[in-house]
Parts: C-alpha cells; sequence; structure tokens
DNA sequence: ATAGAAACTTGATAAATATCAAAAAAACAA
DNA sequence: TTGTTTTTTTGATATTTATCAAGTTTCTAT
C-alpha cells in the first residue's frame, strides 16, 4: 500500500487513536482495490470477510425484497461500510455496489476483530463509529415514518445545502434515479416533487440546483437535528 | 437491590460475560425503578444520563416530528434500550413510555462508559449488542420501504407465530394502534389489512389470532431472513 | 352492573404515491 | 458529428394509503 493512501485512511475516525504499531500490523494484512462504475462490491447475504472503506470515488448501499430494490444510502470517502456485519461475523443485509469508478481499502475481518481484542482506543473508536451507524439508521428511518415525500426531498436539499458551503448552491452528486431510491420515492415522483418545490425558491438544471429562498424552503421542510444530520 | 433482579440482569447478553466484580460495582450505582403504565420515561433530544434495561413489562420507542407521531419499536424484558446515545454521551433521538406497568434498572451512563474502558468482555458484549440494535434498525427500514401495509403485517404476524411457538395461535402484546403504529400505517388501515388478511387463513378476535392456512400467508408474505428476525 | 371513556371498525372520500406510456433531454459511443 | 442509449420529464390513470365521520365494541372505574 502507498502511504499517500495510508495517510488518510488514518484520519479516518476509526483509525485515527489506535496505536501506530497495530494500524501498521493491520494495514499489512489490507488491500487497496479498484472497482469501475457500476460493479457489486457485495451481495446481500454473503458472509462478511473484509471492511470496506471507500477512499475513493462513491458506494451506494441497496437491498432487494421481491422485485423491489431500494437504495439505503450512500457511503463517501472516506467511511465504511458494513462494519456490524464484521464484527458479528454475519451475513450482509445490503448489497454495495460503486456509483463511479472506487477505490476500496479491504482490511481481512480477522484483523479487525483481533485488533479490537488487543487495541483499547480502536474499541473505543469501533464502538462511536457503530453507534454513529446506528443513530443514522434510526434518522433515515424516521425520516421515512414521519415525513412526506415532498418534506424528505426539501430536507435533503437542505443538508447538501449545508454540506456544500451554504452558497445558495447545490450539485446532485447521484443520478435522481438514485436520489428518488434513496428518499423512498419513484423518479417520476421525484421529478414532480422538485415541480412542488419550486414555489419555495427551488430552481433545477440537471444537477445543478439553486435554492433561492432557503428560508421558505426551511418553513416547509422543518429540518430537526434529531432527524437529519448536523441541521438545526 | 435485590439479588433475585440481579440475577435475572446478570443473563442480559450485554452482561453475562463480564467479570463478577466489574459486574458488581456497576450495579451498586443502578437502581431499579417501577413506573406506570403510559408513563414518558425519556423524552427525544434530552440527554443521556443512564442506560435503561427493561426487567418487567413492555416500553415503547417513539418519535415525533411536525405534528406527527410514530412508534419506532418495542423492547420487551430483558433488553436494553437508549445504549448508543450513552456511549456517544449524546441526546436520545426516541422517546420511551410503558406500555404497561414496568420495571426498568437505570444504570449511570458513566458507570458504563467506564467499565467499557476496564472490562474488555464487556466491551465485547457492548460491540454485539450495538450491531444487533443497528441490524434490527437496518431491518425494519427494509421492510419499511421494500413491503407494502398489508405485506409487512402478514410478516409481523408469521415472527410473532414463530416465537409464540407455532401452534397456529398468536396473542398480540399490544395495542392495535401502537401495532399499526409499528408498521407505518393508520389504525383504520390495519384493520382493513386484517381484513384482507382473512383469505389467507387470519382469524382476529380481539388481541387474539388464528392462523389457520400458514403456507398460503408465507406465500404473501415472502418472509427474508435479511429483513425478519428469525425467520427463514 | 353500568356509565363513561377508549379502542376498534366501517363507510365515504380525499390525498399521496405508483404505474404505464410516451416525449424530451442528456449522455455516450462509434 | 450522428445515431443510440439512457435518463428525466410529463400526462393520464390506477392503486395505495390517509382522513373524516360515524358507529360499534371493549375496557375500566366506580
Amino acid at each position: 500500500m502507498r502511504s499517500i493512501d495510508l495517510s488518510t485512511i488514518r484520519e479516518l475516525e476509526l483509525f485515527s487513536n489506535m496505536d501506530d504499531s497495530k494500524f501498521e500490523t493491520m494495514m499489512q494484512a489490507a488491500f487497496l482495490q479498484s472497482f469501475p462504475a457500476r460493479f457489486e462490491i457485495i451481495s446481500e447475504g454473503d458472509t462478511a470477510d473484509f471492511l470496506h472503506v471507500v477512499v475513493e470515488g462513491c458506494v451506494e448501499l441497496y437491498a432487494k425484497s421481491n422485485g423491489r430494490e431500494a437504495t439505503m444510502s450512500t457511503v463517501q470517502p472516506v467511511r465504511s461500510f458494513i462494519l456490524a456485519a464484521v464484527l458479528m461475523d454475519a451475513v450482509y443485509l445490503m448489497s454495495a455496489r460503486t456509483l463511479q469508478r472506487s477505490k476500496i481499502l479491504m482490511i481481512p475481518s480477522e484483523n479487525i476483530c483481533g485488533t479490537f481484542e488487543v487495541d483499547e482506543a480502536f474499541a473505543k473508536s469501533i464502538v462511536i463509529e457503530l453507534s454513529t451507524c446506528y443513530r443514522s439508521a434510526i434518522k433515515e428511518y424516521k425520516d421515512l415514518k414521519l415525513r412526506t415525500a415532498i418534506e424528505r426531498l426539501a430536507n435533503r436539499l437542505l443538508q447538501y445545502h449545508q454540506v456544500q458551503g451554504e452558497n445558495g448552491k447545490i450539485e446532485l452528486l447521484h443520478g435522481k434515479k438514485t436520489l428518488a431510491s434513496l428518499l423512498g420515492m419513484t423518479p417520476e415522483n421525484l421529478s414532480r416533487a422538485f415541480n412542488t418545490l419550486k414555489q419555495y425558491g427551488v430552481e433545477v438544471d440537471g444537477s445543478a440546483i439553486k435554492l433561492t429562498d432557503v428560508n421558505a424552503l426551511k418553513v416547509l421542510a422543518k429540518p430537526n437535528r434529531l432527524i437529519d444530520d448536523n441541521q438545526s
């Protein structure tokens, strides 16, 4: 592994506080792999052999049942996914595929579990990471259960807006089909929801979005820090 | 604390592998409290001061937004709740109230966190508990995103059926209003969903339910071990 | 036992969301 | 570039789910 990649990984909250030598040892067993766009990295139901860390690109977590499919969340650099399955030595509950060309760091499960036992700081980090994932899942569940489709879109836009600098402009990071599934609606409905939001100052031009009346949008969306990340 | 209660707690997966003396110490700071039915134990937004363990009765976790309210899950003895908030020293994302007269063991957050640092077995148990909670949340999220209301009800009935001995009889543990909210629908809709399920051998008499054609119900429900607990 | 409240059900209707079909726009490859 | 594919949008319609307004039943407390 090139050291330039390692330093990025090291900054991940999951690894930042752990012992240097333990980190080195764990990383010796790890490897970095490149995937093309739309490549299925893991399938739900498979056993968890590696912890995956998105170093570059973007990964979509999705699930199927019956004939239906739903996007559960997207993972951006530098975050890990399927940590819980690794720790429990259980099967994946979700599939993962790249949305674009991506680099994934893969750390064998046994190294994660082994290091957990011997490095206290790492153990603490794992608990924080897991708790964060759990709370994110609860938030998304609340979002879906307590809000209408339009409210979900409005809040998602406000969240993107905040992350991207709050300057009235948003760039959608993935296609509208994926966004629709992420929000729990059909693409047709998303398109109509965008039309409804025009009257709240949402101007759509492809993947570029302008918010000309953030206050009005907030009145509609009613963002809530107990549902939305980093939002008041 | 009476020892009879302590032995029940000790059997909780979260505590079963930990060191005796560490357990004793942690429990000295804990106390058992009785609550009447419909008592709000914690409110979303409050800071997490205690880990709560349901020793007797039943607790409902729910959340509000706008004017809406939704039941997120129910907690039966002997399980804990709000572990993630305690470990992160964060605010609760959900409120909790008793559904019936209940006894709750309350362990101060600092004792949980302190013991985590010094007892390796406890640390491991916490990770397993957290992972389990995370995976349950993902499963419920999948259930809501990938199934219709009738399918959700059918699968829930099959799950209750399995837990209660698979003898064709189910006893609903909470009222239909709560069940409806848990399943993400209105009480009116639940009532109609039960009517629809008549043709699949579901006979409802108050809180007593008979399943006269489990196979037909399974064909409709398509239970999935990646969504439903303990189900094939 | 019985009044009162709460829970549950049913019917009528409205709103939200999905589906189907087709057109328009954008992305992509030869 | 130009044709082809994919994505996105729009319109028409169907389905699902929610709401409102009674009823009915069940529970509960006196």
